[in-house]
Order: C-alpha cells, then sequence, then structure tokens
RNA sequence: GCUCCCUUCGUCUAGCGGUUAGGACGUCGCCCUCUCACGGCGAAAACAGGAGUUCGAUUCUCCUAGGGAGCGCCA
C-alpha cells in the first residue's frame, strides 16, 4: 500500500507571492489533489530579519486569490526552533556530528583558499577530530554535519533525473548555528520529515540543497522524499525574471485584470504539457498532470499568451461573475473606488445587458472596464482625439438628422434602430457605416465600440438623444 | 573559478531511432463586418555547432559554444 501523498508549499516570508512561487504551490497542489493527498503550507520565517507579517498576509492572500488551499494548520518555521535543536544535538550524540570553533576570519581564509585552488568545498574539517579543549575562548561553536568525505550521494529527482555528487566536493554543512538557532538545510529536513511530507516539488535553485539535506536524511537515518525541481521561471529576455519584466507578485496580476483561471492555465503549461491541449478547466488539470512531463529547462514569460488565455476566459465567463469580478476588482485598482461610487441598480444593470459584446473585445478586466466607460460617462462626453477628428461640420450636421429619425423609434431596440438606421442610410444614399460611426462617436466618444446598435439599446432612448444633441450641429 | 542543470519556429511546447518535424501564442494575408474584437481560412517561422554509435539520428554518447542555478553561521 502507498502512502497517502503529502507534498508542501514553503515560502519565506519576505516579500509578495511572484508568479515562480505562484507556479511551485499549483504544482504541489495539483499533484496533491491528483493523488487524493494533502498540501500543507509551511511559512519559512527563521530569518526574523527579513521575515514580516505583511508579506504572510501577501502570500496567503495571492494563494486564495488563485484558488489555491492549503491542508491543515499553517505550519511557522520558526516556532519548531527547539525540535531544530533537539535533532542538532542528537546527531551530535551520535557522533554524526561536531562542534566546530572556526572563526569567521579563518572561515573566509578557508573560502578563499578553496576559490584559489578551484575546490568547491570550502570549509576544511578541521573541527571534525580536534580535542574541543583547544577551543578558542569565547567563540561560540556552530554544530556541523560530519559529512561523507569519499562516495556519491545521488537524487533521484522525478523530474531533473539521476542527479550525481562527489562526496569530496561537498563540505561539512552547519547544522546550528553559533546563536543556537538552526539553520535552513536542516530546519527543511526536520519540518519535512515531521510533517509526513512524501513528494518536494520546488523550484531547481534547490537542487543543490537536495544533495545536502540528503545527507542529513541520511546521517538521521530518515527516509529521503520523493524529490522534484522544477525550471525557474524567465523573463521575456531569458534572464532572471526581475520586477523589471514578470517578478510581480500575484496581486499585481489582478489588479492588471487578470482572472485566477487564466493565470493558472498559463502557468501550468509553463514547463509543463499535456500532448497538445492549451486549455485546461481546474478539473482537467487535475486528471493530467504528471510530474514526469515537466521540462527540465526554464521557461520565458510571456504576457502575450497570458492576454490571450484571459482573454478566452473573459468570453467564457458568464456576465453575472464577470460583473462580480469586476466590481471586486475595482477594490485593487486606483480610482477604482471613484467608478465604485457610479454604480447603481440601473448601471449594473446596462453593465450586464452591454456584457455579452464587452466580453469578446477586452482581454483584461481593466480592457473591459475601459471599454464599459460609456455606461458610467457622464453628459457631456469627452471626445477622444481620434473621435474628434470624425466630427466634422458636415458629421456634425449628420448626427442631427440622425437624432430626430431615431426620436421617433418606439420601442426602443437594438432591432428597432437598427432597422430605423439601415432605413436612414438607404433613403440618403450612404453605407452604414457612414452612419454608424458619427453615432458611435457621438455615443460613446470613441472611435471603437461594440455593436453600435447595442450600444443604443443599452443607454436607451433619453440618453442617446441627449448625447446625439450635445454633438449635433443645426 | 568550482559544482550542478538546460538547449526543437520570436515565445510556450509535441516528438521518446525512420514524421511533408505537429499544436498554441505572436506576426502577416484573406474572409466575415457599422468600428474594434470574436470567428473562419491560409502563410512565413525551429531541431545551437562538431564528432561518434547506427542501415538510419531532432531523438543515444561525447566534446564545444551559449544560457541558467548554486557556491553563507540567507532561505
Amino acid at each position: 500500500m502507498t502512502p497517502p501523498v503529502v507534498t508542501r508549499f514553503a515560502p519565506s516570508p519576505t516579500g509578495f507571492l511572484h508568479i515562480g512561487g505562484a507556479r511551485t504551490a499549483l504544482f504541489n497542489w495539483l499533484y496533491a489533489k491528483k493523488h487524493g493527498g494533502k498540501m500543507l503550507l509551511r511559512i519559512e520565517d527563521t530569518d526574523r530579519e527579513r521575515s514580516t507579517e505583511p508579506a504572510i498576509a501577501a502570500i496567503l492572500d495571492g494563494l486564495s486569490w488563485l484558488g489555491i488551499t492549503w491542508d491543515g494548520d499553517t505550519v511557522h518555521q520558526f516556532s519548531r526552533a527547539a525540535r531544530h535543536r533537539e535533532v542538532a544535538e542528537q546527531l551530535l550524540a551520535a557522533g554524526k556530528a561536531y562542534r566546530c570553533y572556526a572563526t569567521a576570519e579563518e572561515l573566509t581564509r578557508m573560502r578563499e583558499a578553496a576559490r584559489a585552488e578551484g575546490r568547491s568545498n570550502l570549509y576544511d574539517g578541521s573541527w571534525r577530530e580536534r580535542d574541543t579543549a583547544e577551543a578558542p575562548p569565547g567563540v561560540k561553536p556552530t554544530i556541523r554535519l560530519k559529512a561523507p568525505l569519499s562516495g556519491e550521494t545521488v537524487i533521484e529527482d522525478q523530474v531533473q533525473g539521476r542527479v550525481v555528487w562527489q562526496n569530496e566536493n561537498l563540505d561539512d554543512l552547519v547544522l546550528l548555528r553559533g546563536d543556537g538557532n538552526p539553520t535552513y538545510m536542516l530546519a527543511v529536513v526536520v519540518d519535512d520529515h515531521d510533517m509526513g511530507v512524501t513528494h518536494v516539488i520546488r523550484g531547481d535553485d534547490h537542487l543543490i540543497n537536495a544533495a545536502r539535506q540528503k545527507q542529513i536524511y541520511d546521517a538521521l537515518g530518515w527516509e529521503l522524499p520523493s524529490m522534484s525541481h522544477i525550471p525557474l521561471i524567465h523573463g521575456p529576455d531569458g534572464s532572471k525574471l526581475s520586477k523589471r519584466h514578470g517578478a510581480l507578485g500575484v496581486d499585481a496580476y489582478r489588479a492588471m485584470g487578470y482572472l485566477p483561471a487564466a493565470l493558472r492555465n498559463y502557468l501550468v503549461r509553463l514547463g509543463w504539457s499535456h500532448g497538445d491541449q492549451e486549455i485546461f478547466s481546474t478539473q482537467e488539470m487535475i486528471d493530467a498532470f504528471d510530474l514526469s512531463a515537466i521540462g527540465r529547462s526554464a521557461a520565458r514569460f510571456d504576457f502575450a499568451k497570458l492576454e490571450n488565455l484571459n482573454g478566452h476566459y473573459i468570453r467564457q465567463a458568464d456576465d453575472q461573475s464577470l460583473l462580480t469580478m469586476l466590481e471586486e476588482l475595482l477594490r485593487h485598482i486606483p480610482h477604482g473606488l471613484e467608478i465604485a461610487a457610479k454604480l447603481n441598480d440601473t448601471t449594473r444593470a446596462q453593465l450586464l445587458q452591454a456584457m455579452p459584446g464587452l466580453k469578446e473585445r477586452a482581454k483584461t478586466l481593466l480592457e473591459l472596464l475601459d471599454n464599459a466607460g460609456f455606461i458610467i460617462a457622464d453628459r457631456p462626453l469627452t471626445i477622444e482625439p481620434k473621435a474628434l477628428a470624425v466630427l466634422t461640420p458636415a458629421t456634425r450636421q449628420l448626427i442631427g438628422q440622425l437624432h430626430d429619425a431615431l426620436e421617433s423609434v418606439t420601442p426602443w431596440s437594438s432591432e428597432t434602430t437598427e432597422a430605423a438606421m439601415r432605413a436612414f442610410a438607404e433613403q440618403n444614399g450612404l453605407k452604414l457605416g457612414a452612419v454608424a460611426q458619427p453615432l458611435r462617436v457621438a455615443l460613446t466618444g470613441r472611435t471603437t465600440s461594440p455593436g453600435i446598435f447595442d450600444v443604443l439599446a443599452v443607454l436607451g432612448p433619453q440618453e442617446c438623444l441627449s448625447r446625439l444633441a450635445d454633438q449635433a450641429q443645426r
């Protein structure tokens, strides 16, 4: 019988939840869901200087927004320091670790010497066998792992394959600092073990740590969890993802009007594929997800593809949930509250009525909101420069005629107004476009909009006739 | 410098010894059309380079080049 799958997401709360972390969390979540297991959340806050409460809140908020849930209580690593110390002492008692009294200056010298000689193991292991009686006064010792001096450390990684290190290249890592606090390396091993983690899925910047952690597992006689190191996400230019490209918090993606479903879909396809399938519902992702299908090379972040996917999910969303998402978004964007103040039963109904035409034209909620501007705009409309060019004396005169032609239309609908405008165009030997564009400019202040007869219908006769009169020239 | 990882269209990728090297985004063209979109059709576009192994390499091995990660008493 195979043990139940337990994965974990273990961010260090030194900033927002960035896109790479979001993908790591997603992969852990998918794997757990697929195998009916659990995903645990552990906050790696042992660095007291850099860990902050707002960062923790931002990470939890980001995960929630993305729809990624975790099981059980959130573990705060710092609170487990006593347990970490206990394990270090246990290793010490078993002769698998030793006290090291090397000073910072000595360590620096060793590092320089190692580099000069082209060696990768920095610490020279001098306190391995030295008598602690020789300890210099005033130096608080660290506890180091007595790592194997020869042989190999091997990780059978589910993504990277078999990765081998020669032990002579790995030095004795510090388990417990001079101040008695555990290092990351020790804390991770102890926590993963104690939490019952069966599968470690994390960024491949941790691949080398896996070797050192394996040595700790071996010294403790614990079984190493399944390891999967997923490639990092790079910026569009192939370099490390920086703030300049896409290393934004997921909250920034929310503010840019991306849908969680779109971001999930984009992220899951970055480095992972399932044949030719591009669109995945959450359930499809869970069913199809497979560690062995994750590629080993880094992927570049491509906003154009994210936008395309986002457009897809917007088009496919139902009108009411789009309106809900839009109102939600207003709380996260500049001037959002001013717009929210204009929402009432009437404008909400208009938004809903216009939604079919709106959602086809937007790649982000921000765009959708912008395109919906004509609904909440105040008279007289601000006319965009491009639209202003349409308003020649001749078209202003035409607008006056259109106003008159529409005045008698009853009942008012997109069908009846369209019939009236087509009739008007025919009688005056005009193409429909020659009528539609001036109408569009007068009613929306822009040269592009949803279908103009839908705009007419949504705005209603009073508002339309007033806006037309505003721009007409008699 | 050292250790480890990576390398198919511009981008994300399919391919798991024999294919006209497939799909998606983006780009371009045509159609649809009241604008913009959506949608439809079509086009251009890739196996980093070099040695092997093999009847046959995009696929296996090695080397080179390029890219990345790590090299702390940070996580």
